[in-house]
DNA sequence: GTCTATAGTAGGATAGAC
DNA sequence: GTCTATCCTACTATAGAC
């Protein structure tokens, strides 16, 4: 995306590595091993291991903050807003579901700054969905005697989409849109 | 549950911290301080840090894999037989939603033996989970083109109980299990 | 851009007194 | 059952040569 070309290699290994062990778990010297380097090498290019995760969790959270503020403010129902989530969340694991790892499990471990910033956004992101989906019981788009349940359940299959989607073989996108928006909403319509 | 309490009070604690960072970045030092005591202190009721990990894994694997095999084994419906299911993970979420935390996301950190036990058991889980999906679609009791996503969908929210659940104040058990029936089967059926 | 060498810290775990 | 003291290892990160 950037053209710190060396730094985004070492930020994409870091993702694949936090992704199987967590960030903790994983140090300097295992992602240097995974580099081919040594570890003191890698501080030419990033300067702690806390800056590699920030990179790779705050990028995805802008990304689905922008996404979900452009559907929040467009003229759609409030069903078409949600399958414009799930197309969202579908584009953004396509791209980078190693990255989406440390967003779903290792938030946590970002600095005080970040991890600050981080919980705006994912508040803020819930916040949204929330009121769309209440907007579509209120105008009976939607019918559901539990919105919060439905928050809940929707959101846990998006976030754990980066688990499934890389075992399963070539699927093609808008195949996976259709068919998740059908088992996502067809409860709920 | 057992007798030997002070172990049992110490892998309680244990996975409340492994829920708030994860299993590696909690040290003896954060546990024995959470129990009021001195880190080696803690070595005289259990023999390691992965003992506290696995004594909360493998106890809960072993609940789902007991559960399921009740369930598969049961004259049941398919619809039934998933309803049973969400049964058990509400059951098991309510008892013990912070060890869920660890079994979640810390399965990997168990040691070769006991990884390769909770593997089985989770593989033989999911077995079971897309069979009876499958007989369902067979006799026309599910209607979907889509197994593996149903499969998909329904286990994340299932196995992300955990996080949700101590956010809801004073849910009744059977009302949470009629809404998540509601809610996850209401698009399949 | 990568290396070797190393500083400085923190981790899991044990020994032995009380 | 808990303590203090400590071992040994492994971690993040830096300095300075090539």
């Amino acid at each position: 995306m950037k053209q710190e070309s060396r730094k985004q290699e070492i930020v994409n290994a870091a993702a694949i590595l936090f992704k199987e062990k967590g960030y903790s778990a994983v140090t300097m010297r295992d992602l240097a091993t995974a580099m081919g380097i040594k570890a003191a090498s890698l501080y030419n290019h990033i300067q702690s291991k806390q800056e590699i995760l920030s990179t790779i969790i705050i990028e995805l959270a802008e990304e689905f903050t922008t996404g979900m503020n452009q559907i929040v403010s467009s003229d759609k129902s409030s069903i078409q807003k949600l399958e414009n989530i799930i197309s969202l969340h579908i584009d953004v694991t396509l791209r980078n579901a190693d990255g989406l790892a440390s967003l779903n499990n290792d938030w946590m471990h970002l600095e005080e700054k970040n991890l600050l910033y981080f919980e705006k956004m994912r508040q803020d992101y819930e916040g949204n969905f929330r009121k769309i989906v209440k907007k579509g019981v209120d105008v009976n788009e939607i019918k559901s005697n539990n919105i919060e349940i439905i928050v809940f359940s929707t959101l846990s299959t998006l976030r754990t989409l980066y688990l499934w989607y890389p075992k399963q073989k070539n699927i093609d996108a808008n195949i996976l849109k259709r068919d998740m928006i059908s088992v996502l909403l067809k409860g709920v319509v």
